[in-house]
DNA sequence: CTAAATAGGACTAAAATAGTACTCAATTAC
DNA sequence: GTAATTGAGTACTATTTTAGTCCTATTTAG
């Protein structure tokens, strides 16, 4: 189904759950209790959205998280390499070793091509654009065909 | 990762060797020599495939398989999907059931945007697509974020 | 010093995936 | 008509990945 993990989706209730409120720092428990989401579930992923930069944290008895910047500077791209990896979608995208294809294969230039153009896409929708009411245009993609063509 | 499962990785190996052979019908023993796949997985991706229609297969001494159309008109959204399922990245975007988070959500509506651009980029790109040598444009793409703002 | 909060890692259980094997059905050559 | 060849369908097992939990530091306000 080419989809997320459970975690991801989790990453993008609990990003926008603090993008929306005008509070800076909240606490794992109180994420936790928002969103429904168990605690060490919760905890597991603030944690790694810290260490991928996408929140900050302060420790201590008044700490917590924090969004590192703006809902508007943080693409669902970050959200989702954050927790699953580089966004790629076969393995030979990352690296070639153990590839017995490698000779004769031939396609991986064009899965690199595919991989860049869903790479675009999630870098151009923020955490800014999630949170608001989505207005689903008619068309919003020129094709990529069409760019194959020749120049 | 967001990656695909290897069994889809195979099937777009497999079809872009059966794409680039002038002869039509392919055994599945054929295929599994030719691309290394063992001959039970091959035979596994080829029946997935005729299931979904990519492929046509006749049976007996003379028997194989062959593509149910021309490469032009067969789309990697298809052979994704065939392996894979409905192209959505979250499981609300299929169905909402069981999901606690129904109304407070408002994020499934952008998700929904979200797929409805990456299944563009995957159906525009073709088998014929694939087994071309590859040239990288600069830019392929309008950003989706520019269709956010006011129309 | 103590309470409240995050950091980091280890561990277990559950689910998805990959791969294989086996039996049935169809077609063709002879 | 029969045997050989090829695909269809299904069931099973092993492996890998993912999810989820828990425990033990570390940090900081008061």
């Amino acid at each position: 189904m080419l989809r997320l993990s459970k975690l991801t989706d989790y990453a993008t209730v609990i990003l926008s759950h603090m993008a929306k409120e005008s509070i800076e720092v909240h606490s794992a428990m109180g994420v936790a209790e928002v969103t429904g989401i168990a605690l060490p579930t919760v905890s597991k992923v603030l944690k790694i959205l810290v260490n991928a930069k996408v929140l900050v944290s302060t420790r201590g008895i008044k700490g917590g998280y924090a969004l590192a910047r703006a809902p508007e500077n943080i693409s669902v791209a970050d959200v989702i390499s954050a927790l699953e990896g580089p966004i790629a979608l076969t393995e030979c995208s990352i690296s070639h070793e153990g590839c017995e294809q490698a000779s004769g294969c031939g396609i991986s230039d064009n899965w690199g091509l595919i991989n860049q153009a869903i790479r675009n896409t999630l870098e151009s929708i923020t955490l800014a654009d999630m949170i608001k009411p989505a207005h689903v245009p008619q068309e919003f993609m020129i094709p990529v065909s069409s760019l194959y063509r020749p120049i």
